[in-house]
DNA sequence: CATTACACGTGAGGC
DNA sequence: TGCCTCACGTGTAAT
């Protein structure tokens, strides 16, 4: 209670003639001598004065360094939004994941070129395949690799009114949607909705489409069959 | 009084997923108390206790946020020293440098590999603007014209417990669901669950994500400039 | 006038 | 023991 009092008066001094941190640097040299005197009785009140001012002066100085830290990594990250405290951080991660991503595709650019080098006059094959470089060259020509669909369940039921459901469950990697999508697009269905859901590494499509009852298995073997011509590397599909 | 509870409800989350502050929480709240009916009296008593337990509970969220926003950069830096505050931040830092000189040494290895095609291939195409060029280079094949998304209505939505919900209503010709897919591919969200539906000429794409409410607008231009760097062929999206 | 961001001093707990 | 890190409540300044 009454400590306050003197706790706070050199409170005021600090905080009248500075409010940004980067200038304490000299009032710390110069103030930190009544902090010091301040030490000289270490437990001459009671409770709550007895240890403090050489507390304050390292845990001011601890202040400090993280501060500079954070001004550090502010000079770092290119794209500084605003100069808050926690936006600086945030910044900063976002700009780590974009450079992660931004790694990754370089990567796969790099194995791309390498591969184009190797390959560049003979597409003799692509046996192995390096997924996610083919998809980017894709118009050039076919010869694509890729990540197979794998059907998980794929269901063609007849709802009444003329309207078949199409439901198809399977897994999610790389360009999956896309493919997907283009698979379906091949058909030229009448196509009522269309719905694609992705959630846990799976892929969950759902279309509705005008059909008679007896149109059911011819479909679902088109669909098959358009799967599997985008599967096939060979294909003229997957264009 | 009754805020009282409200406010250390939150106080408790905060302290669980960091370390040891458990045993400050009881005797803070003794303390706290004491101020709480101290706020009865707005400036009845002496000068510092009158405005309390408004400031105190958003202040308490400040910190909250920033050690989480500290927490996820540490969660994206891979080499993590310690712990500690200032060595998330030093770790951090370093890692960004580590990787500006990873990024620079790749790119020259990209033009390595780029002037090594050049020279088996005869590409006559652009020869400044290296960096970045690999990406342009394997469009200038297919130059196409586009057709691009005209994004009718796009939501951004906090739902609560950290949840974000996007919601985008946009036409649907050509390929734009590929592109769509490809806009927030780029993003690198923690996408928990993602949706897109088309119907009547026009698609509507829901993705529910990871994120505090105050990434809202961030994400939202965020998406907004992905679509438009879609849009934009010169960009060095659309890959 | 309210909210936000900040630095401060302080006590607690971990080496 | 002393040092270090931390969360806290608080007053101040700027938006």
């Amino acid at each position: 209670m009454e400590n306050i009092d003197d706790e706070y008066r050199n409170y005021w001094e600090t905080n009248t003639f500075l409010q940004t941190e980067e200038l304490d640097c000299y009032f710390d040299e110069s103030m930190s001598v009544s902090y010091e005197y301040d030490s000289s009785s270490p437990e001459g009140m009671q409770s709550s004065s007895s240890p403090p001012s050489k507390n304050i002066v390292s845990e001011r100085n601890r202040r400090k360094k993280l501060n500079e830290k954070l001004y550090a990594l502010r000079s770092v990250v290119p794209n500084i939004t605003k100069m808050d405290k926690a936006s600086t951080i945030r910044d900063a991660i976002e700009y780590i994941k974009s450079l992660h991503s931004e790694e990754k595709k370089i990567k796969a650019e790099i194995s791309d070129l390498e591969r184009g080098i190797m390959t560049s006059s003979s597409n003799s094959d692509n046996s192995e395949f390096n997924q996610e470089s083919c998809c980017k060259r894709k118009r050039t020509k076919m010869v694509r690799c890729i990540d197979p669909i794998e059907v998980i369940e794929l269901r063609v039921s007849n709802m009444g009114e003329k309207t078949i459901v199409v439901s198809l469950e399977c897994n999610n990697k790389g360009d999956t949607i896309i493919k997907l999508c283009k698979a379906f697009e091949s058909l030229n269905l009448k196509i009522i909705t269309s719905s694609i859901n992705a959630f846990s590494g799976r892929l969950f499509k759902t279309v509705f489409l005008q059909g008679d009852e007896d149109d059911e298995d011819d479909l679902r073997v088109k669909i098959e069959d358009a799967i599997a011509a985008l599967n096939n590397p060979e294909s003229p599909m997957s264009y």
